[in-house]
RNA sequence: GCGGGAGUUGCCAAGCCUGGCCAAAGGCGCAGGGCUUAGGACCCUGUCUUUUAGGAGUUCGUGGGUUCAAAUCCCACCUUCCGCACCA
């Protein structure tokens, strides 16, 4: 059992006194890998591990490859949720408070000091920094710092100040959802069950009713052409409303709803709905006269609480109307005698559907009244059908002959032009309700700050930086340039929250997501902040000016800041050094914002050298296949895991379970597979010493060949970061070579392998010492080295110690091997004796001419027998032809590399090797091997087997 | 709806970009053996069907196509997951 803690903190605290992840600008070539630093509102878990142990490789790694890499950290204290959480504990909420003691245990003492958001930031800011030293990365600590701090606002409000003279920032109106006791946004987590305040835009088309107007909600207002009736709920108590001068007729939650959608609101009055009954309203735009009947389907919670009836299109409308007929509302006989007469019209045509759609699906829905829950289903089909596929009819007037995708727009705004209609938005999830209790809605905030990411050049330039850029995988980089396209204006400032005031409006606080666009630039300063070399006071714009873009002239930049020049350009000159960003990592949950924003404030802020290089995005952790979820109680905390497993065990298990992109599945059984396999190495690393040199065997010189081929293969893996196929050739890919080898060796009887394998295992740690960094250096200590392996080399191929031969003549005898085995297991007999044949001349020069073709593509059995029987050499061919079937067959099924190894080295001697196998068959069976030619005419063959032998397939006896 | 994925042998999951080392890595599970006082851990062997000669057959969501050759390329379809904004 090894003891992982102790060895980890021993290595730590190397690392640590050799300050080796100092990273400051020297000869060397750079590289700034960062990472999203983290939100601290709660311990980090093994999700979260993922990206920054990710990451952490990243660094080492490139260490290794002798660059100078810069690896820093700083923590996101901006935004709401903390002083959501602080509002929370002041109110003694039980949920929150039990979830700081169980879940994250944090002591009594501190949660009590939890009323002030900072603490609760700062506490877990501690407890996430420790763990990630724990977790062993190899971070440079001096550069660490918090988004409140105050050079870091000033460092904000210049950004601001630079987006806003480029005119990227805007002010504008936006819908929000809402809190109307707290007089705030809110957001997912500000809602009791976490829901999303999702909202629909409805348009209110204005029917006029004597000096009133009564508004109906409709998603379609190009359904305005069809519309026979409207429809009041006669139950329901309607108010009648001045709204910014006309008096509108709208149910009680209506008027309510109106108040957020900025408009003067007053209730004079209110009227039944079945007092509206029988009464006419005209259309707008149509200039004619419809009447207002009963419908109970109507909700007076929805829309307007009236709605236009257009039952040709609309399933609810139709069904009720046909309700209606049947008379059981006891209507008075003239409106009975109107709704006679009333004709659905037909406005909409649809490939499918024939002249009034909405009874076609009503009866393919078997629906019988409008409380039919059948009939939101047969609404969403029509909808969606008619949405995508149906063009307007003759007539709609202007709008004759369009599709309805491309015309429902325009249809809108001609209605709103006329002041025919208005707009109101509407929550999806009704009712929502604040943390605090009350009930959300809609509120358009009309003095909202945004950045304008609709700005067409700024899209230009995000997405000719995003094809430029280096994506990792590269599968996601189409994503991104989606993510460009769609992005809008986007609000960047908020009322509540920690962080930057926005520079020219106090009121405001810059949004957390547009305060960590471009603070990679800032951890240059961070180190500098932290000696007290630089204070916010006297640091001006021209300061951010001068290093960041190179403006101004140093002198006076200097004064003005009141900082020596020397340390001004020092600064500077750090600055250019480490930028541009080599390569942000981040989850995959960021591509859509953050990632996308990184570019976009990048292109705005930087010169174009200063642009990031390369994105690298990762997927989630599944805990045992399953989401994390404090509900679901599966949360383990990364520093409870490190304690329990070995901060080792543990980086490796979240990065050999999945590739970059995929969902990570974190199981208790990997990791414990992970750990013996690393008690396992740590041990042979103990054993095997490097012994004065030995002549080497054609294993070894095979061994050596292999491991080169492993340097390859895990080094290309590494370079796409493509982590797991790298951990998965050093961990498990050598181990079946590794057993060859030794059983080789045992065969033979060696002694004399402690070197070789010595050999073998300094590579393979050196490659593991990124991913498990503590036990690979307690693995490098054990073979003998006095340095530390984080600070060794990268292993390199080298071509010298690929022998192709030795390749070539192990691969033979494996592969006899195997054949041996196979023949043993079908037939099932205990070998008394093995015979092999290898084949004849004529089939080697076959093979030889055979391979030839092939490599150049031409593999037609019928043209290569041809021109081998056209040759006297193989002109044996003629009476055995199957054997070019086979051996095309043979050559095909062998990678091509190792096809044109063959082709290269050309004819092995065959017999010589097979030789070898004595000693492995006297191991495994207890019985000598004997190697005929096929054309030894003192061979012994029974059951004439020889004939069969191919080049590199020896024909076999077992008796 | 828009956009992005995924479907592989009992399960999880690689392979697909760059067609041929593919009956298809690895892990788990299962079976047998070793080790052990026993259990666990660990190690070995096996794990689509068939086969007393290293072979053959049928597989990679479904159906087509391209090719000497398809899990891999193309087309269509089915199923399924994720993101869609003021929120870190």
């Amino acid at each position: 059992m090894i003891d992982f803690s102790s060895i980890e903190s021993k290595w730590r605290k190397r690392w640590q006194d050799e300050k080796y992840f100092e990273a400051d600008p020297n000869e060397k070539k750079k590289f700034f890998v960062t990472v999203a630093y983290p939100y601290p509102n709660s311990p980090q878990h093994i999700g979260h591990g993922r990206t920054y142990t990710l990451a952490d490789v990243h660094a080492r790694f490139m260490r290794m490859c002798g660059y100078n890499v810069l690896f820093p950290m700083g923590f996101h204290y901006t935004g709401t949720p903390i002083l959501g959480m602080a509002r929370r504990v002041q109110e003694n909420d039980k949920e929150l408070i039990d979830a700081f003691r169980t879940i994250y245990k944090v002591p009594e003492q501190n949660i009590k000091e939890f009323v002030e958001p900072v603490k609760i930031a700062s506490y877990f800011h501690q407890e996430i920094k420790t763990g990630m030293i724990e977790m062993g990365y190899s971070i440079d600590w001096r550069r660490e710092f918090t988004t409140i701090d105050p050079v870091y606002n000033k460092f904000i409000e210049w950004q601001f100040r630079k987006l806003k003279s480029k005119n990227l920032v805007i002010q504008g109106s936006h819908p929000v959802g809402w809190c109307p006791k707290d007089q705030n946004p809110v957001s997912q987590h500000d809602t009791i069950g976490d829901v999303e305040p999702s909202f629909t835009e409805y348009v209110l088309i204005k029917f006029r009713y004597n000096k009133y107007i009564i508004p109906t909600a409709t998603l379609r207002p190009e359904t305005i052409f069809g519309v026979t009736n409207l429809w009041v709920n006669p139950v329901t108590l309607y108010k009648i409303v001045d709204v910014n001068g006309e008096n509108w007729i709208v149910s009680a939650e209506c008027a309510r709803k109106l108040e957020f959608m900025d408009k003067k609101i007053n209730i004079i009055d209110e009227i039944s709905g079945s007092a509206l009954v029988g009464k006419t309203v005209r259309v707008p735009e149509r200039n004619d006269q419809i009447t207002i009947l009963p419908a109970s389907f109507v909700k007076s919670g929805n829309g307007t609480g009236v709605v236009m009836s257009v039952p040709a299109h609309a399933p609810f409308d139709y069904q009720a109307l046909e309700d209606i007929k049947k008379n059981t509302m006891n209507l008075e006989q003239d409106v009975l005698n109107v709704v006679m007469a009333i004709k659905p019209i037909s406005i909409i045509q649809t490939e499918g559907y024939g002249e009034i759609p909405a009874k076609e699906i009503t009866e393919k829905f078997k629906i019988d009244s409008q409380n039919s829950p059948r009939l939101e289903e047969a609404t969403k089909e029509l909808y969606s059908k008619e949405f995508y596929e149906g063009r307007l009819k003759n007539n709609t007037g202007q709008f004759a002959g369009k599709k309805i995708t491309d015309v429902k727009e325009d249809v809108k705004n001609w209605i709103l032009q006329q002041n025919n209609a208005d707009v109101l938005f509407e929550l999806n999830d009704n009712p929502i309700r604040c943390r605090c209790g009350a009930e959300c809605v809609v509120k358009i905030l009309n003095d909202q700050w945004f950045l304008d990411y609709s700005n067409k050049n700024w899209k230009e330039d995000a997405h000719s930086c995003i094809n430029e850029m280096k994506i990792l995988p590269e599968d996601i980089r189409n994503e991104f340039n989606h993510v460009v396209d769609w992005l809008r204006e986007r609000a960047c400032a908020r009322q509540h929250g920690l962080g930057t005031k926005l520079p020219w409006d106090k009121d405001w606080i810059v949004e957390s997501l547009s305060d960590s666009v471009i603070y990679m630039a800032y951890y240059i300063l961070a180190k500098y902040v932290n000696k007290k070399q630089i204070t916010p006071d006297n640091l001006g714009d021209e300061f951010f000016d001068y290093i960041f873009l190179g403006d101004g002239d140093s002198k006076k930049v200097a004064s003005s800041c009141k900082i020596a020049e020397t340390l001004l350009g020092n600064i500077k000159n750090e600055f250019t050094y480490f930028y541009p960003v080599n390569a942000r990592h981040s989850g995959r949950d960021l591509v859509p914002n953050h990632l996308t924003f990184f570019v976009f404030n990048h292109i705005a802020i930087f010169p174009k050298k200063y642009w990031p290089e390369a994105i690298v995005v990762n997927g989630s952790v599944l805990m045992d296949g399953k989401k994390m979820s404090k509900s679901m109680g599966n949360i383990i905390p990364l520093r409870d895991a490190i304690q329990i497993y070995g901060a080792d065990p543990i980086r490796l298990a979240i990065l050999i379970s999945a590739e970059l992109l995929q969902d990570a599945d974190f199981n208790l059984e990997a990791v414990k597979g992970i750990k013996n396999k690393l008690e396992n190495m740590l041990e042979d690393c103990s054993i095997y010493k490097l012994n004065e040199k030995s002549n080497l065997h054609q294993e070894d010189k095979w061994l050596l060949s292999r491991l080169q081929q492993l340097v390859l293969e895990t080094t290309s893996a590494m370079e796409k970061m493509r982590l797991r196929e790298a951990l998965h050739y050093v961990l498990y890919q050598f181990d079946s070579d590794m057993q060859w080898y030794l059983k080789r060796t045992n065969a033979k009887n060696r002694t004399d392998v402690s070197s070789t394998i010595h050999n073998v295992l300094s590579t393979r740690v050196a490659m593991l010492s990124p991913f498990a960094p503590h036990i690979a250096e307690e693995m490098w200590e054990k073979l003998g080295n006095i340095d530390l392996v984080s600070k060794s080399l990268w292993p390199s191929v080298d071509n010298d110690a690929i022998d192709s031969i030795a390749l070539q003549r192990e691969n033979l005898l494996k592969s006899t091997m195997d054949d041996i085995r196979n023949i043993l297991k079908v037939t099932k007999i205990i070998p008394k004796k093995i015979i092999i044949y290898t084949s004849d001349a004529w089939k080697n020069k076959a093979y030889q001419k055979i391979l030839i073709n092939v490599i150049k593509g031409e593999m037609n059995i019928g043209v290569l027998i041809k021109s081998l029987i056209s040759d006297k050499e193989t002109e044996h061919v003629k009476k055995n032809p199957d054997f070019v079937k086979k051996t095309v067959n043979d050559i095909l099924s062998e990678p091509i590399e190792s096809r044109e190894i063959k082709a290269k080295t050309g004819f092995i001697d065959e017999k010589e090797i097979l030789l070898e196998l004595d000693s492995l068959t006297q191991k495994d069976f207890d019985v000598n091997v004997q190697v005929f030619s096929e054309s030894d005419p003192q061979k012994y063959d029974p059951k004439n087997k020889a004939r069969t032998a191919r080049p590199y397939k020896p024909a076999i006896l077992i008796e």
